[in-house]
DNA sequence: GCCGTTTTCGGCCCGACTGTTTTCAGTCG
């Protein structure tokens, strides 16, 4: 089953970019681009619906739905072939260039016959945009050092693990700066996504200006871009654009609001307010007639002013979440609140942990964690494992631990090696005196997919395996994964009664939010796991919960939103249906 | 091109900042 949304949404983004190109009607330009997230973010397969079904999706027309139809039958689309015979190949690289728009595109293909960015590069060079009008000697200066910087990087978008530790340092020198109330920072970092393209820091203050002073003096900073009352943007030392907007407290959660995004999801709830008489902005929910403000404190009071439950960030990508919403249907995703242990982590037993067993276990606790899994690596990850005998050893050490911390709960584990033939560490007698056990691989990434497939189902066919971690081994911004077929993962782990991980290190997020939601669909079993090799390590806790949450997870399906006992059962009840 | 608490046509989100515009267009988010 060949899976086509991301190909289709590409050719549809490929078309929105075209037109804009070709001068057309922005209304139809931005059409073309809300069919082309929604089918990117379709839940179902389009290959295998009826053109009927597919045009009731929302964004969706019949035009679009016969479009998708045609690329199924040819493998392309008509009109996608004539606008590529139409524009110049090298235009849409054009529009990448910051600062640089569909209208300026035009103008110079129209007047110079500037037609990508080394031509655009050379026109600068001659001076040959002198006299062009909207083109003076300053905008042609940010365009010199808007292409030096597109040299400089391949693509506009860094990990979001990347950016993380440098958003939270923006965001706590903002808070700090006397008169602020609130900082956090916003935009598809707090969304969740795995890439972002800038940071957006938020801060609520009645005195902005020496918010401001204090970001554009900043050491983080190399370069202001743009600078003004309200809103500052500037370059940071890691390449990474940074936008900082102060509003008053009072209009803290529109802002919020406003500045997380996403840019559809805000389209789509100010399209709501204009339907019911309001105006929505980042200062507040106003009347329109009469000017009156009727929210804006809190991001709950937003959306209740437009008659929507409160939607948390990560749903917001206008994929449906809108209309949940307003009809009381959307999904009660899990919080960071409703984890009652960790079920990956390690301590310095293993050659890799960085903290002692007694420090993560007090760490875990300190966080309101209910019980906490040790799980250091097994033997046959011959660098970092542990023999039988440390193992047996460490057992010992937590029962002693056991006394000394009464009010958590902890749970013998080991991160177990999955074999290329599918096998574990340890034999079937010792591997029951674990309390819980997640199996991972970690050797021979550079097999086939059937074999990878292959090797995984048969540890998850092993009665003394709870969980299957990182199941496609994938580190976002370094390395892609092993090739497996994660479909087929999900359907075993359904079927054999096995948890599949969400790991939630920012630089894996494995399983990804899109593999959560079809795993939830299929009614697996999941666990949010910190995967620790130190104290700072268990707050990544919250990332996995927000990748949780783009997947739709809810409490029921998550392994760690469980008592102890509930976790036992889980472990007990795999054990005893296979062996 | 899509869509309907204004329902099959006539609308389609809103504001900040920059540069070159003497009142606003283009771009961005």
């Amino acid at each position: 089953m060949a899976w086509t949304n991301e190909e289709l949404a590409s050719r549809f983004a490929e078309i929105a970019t075209l037109l804009k190109l070709t001068g057309a009607d922005r209304f139809r330009v931005r059409a073309y681009e809300r069919a082309a997230s929604a089918i990117g973010a379709a839940p179902v397969d389009l290959g295998t619906l009826s053109p009927e079904e597919i045009a009731e999706l929302k964004g969706i027309g019949e035009s679009t739905a016969r479009k998708i139809a045609e690329y199924r039958e040819t493998g392309t689309i008509a009109m996608l072939e004539e606008l590529r015979a139409r524009v110049a190949p090298g235009a849409t690289e054009l529009l990448k260039v910051p600062g640089l728009g569909p209208k300026t595109a035009i103008l110079l293909h129209e007047r110079l016959g500037i037609s990508g960015v080394d031509q655009l590069r050379e026109a600068l060079e001659a001076g040959r945009l002198d006299g062009l009008p909207g083109l003076g000697p300053k905008t042609q200066q940010n365009l010199r050092e808007a292409l030096d910087r597109l040299g400089a990087k391949e693509d506009g978008r860094v990990p979001a693990a990347d950016a993380l530790s440098l958003a939270e340092e923006l965001r706590a020198r903002m808070a700090a700066v006397p008169g602020v109330v609130d900082a956090a920072y916003a935009g598809s970092l707090r969304r969740m996504r795995e890439t972002v393209g800038d940071i957006d820091v938020l801060v609520a203050s009645d005195d902005p200006a020496p918010v401001m002073a204090a970001l554009r003096d900043s050491d983080l900073v190399v370069k202001v871009l743009a600078a003004g009352d309200k809103k500052t943007s500037v370059l940071t030392v890691r390449g990474l654009q940074a936008d900082l907007r102060v509003v008053a407290p009072e209009e803290w959660g529109a802002a919020l609001v406003y500045f997380t995004g996403s840019k559809a999801h805000n389209v789509r709830i100010r399209e709501r307010a204009v339907r019911r008489g309001l105006t929505l902005n980042e200062y507040g929910v106003f009347d329109k007639e009469t000017g009156e403000r009727l929210a804006g404190r809190t991001e709950a009071e937003v959306y209740a002013a437009l008659g929507l439950a409160e939607i948390p960030p990560p749903l917001r990508e206008d994929t449906g979440e809108v209309e949940a919403a307003a009809e009381g249907r959307l999904p009660q995703v899990v919080t960071l609140a409703d984890l009652r242990g960790d079920l990956h982590g390690h301590t310095d037993w293993s050659g890799d942990g960085k903290a002692g067993l007694p420090e993560m276990l007090e760490a875990a606790r300190a966080r309101g964690l209910r019980w906490w899994a040790v799980t250091d690596h097994a033997e046959d990850l011959t660098m970092n494992g542990l023999t039988r005998e440390r193992m047996l050893a460490q057992r010992a050490e937590i029962e002693r631990l056991r006394e000394q911390l009464p009010d958590l709960e902890i749970l013998h584990g080991a991160e177990l090696n999955i074999g290329l033939d599918g096998s574990v560490d340890y034999d079937p007698d010792f591997l029951a005196g674990y309390d819980f056990t997640v199996a991972s691989v970690h050797t021979l990434f550079r097999r086939s997919r059937e074999e990878q497939t292959r090797r995984i189902i048969t540890a998850m066919h092993n009665p003394h395996v709870t969980a299957i971690g990182h199941p496609t081994g994938r580190k976002i911004g370094i390395r892609p994964g092993y090739d497996v077929d994660v479909d087929a993962l999900i359907a075993a782990a359904v079927e054999t009664g096995t948890a599949l991980e969400i790991n939630a290190s920012p630089r894996r997020l494995d399983l990804s939010a899109e593999w959560v939601r079809r795993a939830v669909e299929a009614g697996a079993t999941l666990t949010i796991s910190s995967d620790a090799h130190s104290v700072g390590d268990l707050d990544n806790l919250r990332y996995g919960v927000l990748t949780a949450q783009r997947g739709r997870a809810t409490p029921d399906s998550i392994l760690n939103c469980r008592d102890v006992e509930g976790l036992r059962a889980f472990v007990a009840a795999k054990r005893e249906r296979w062996s």
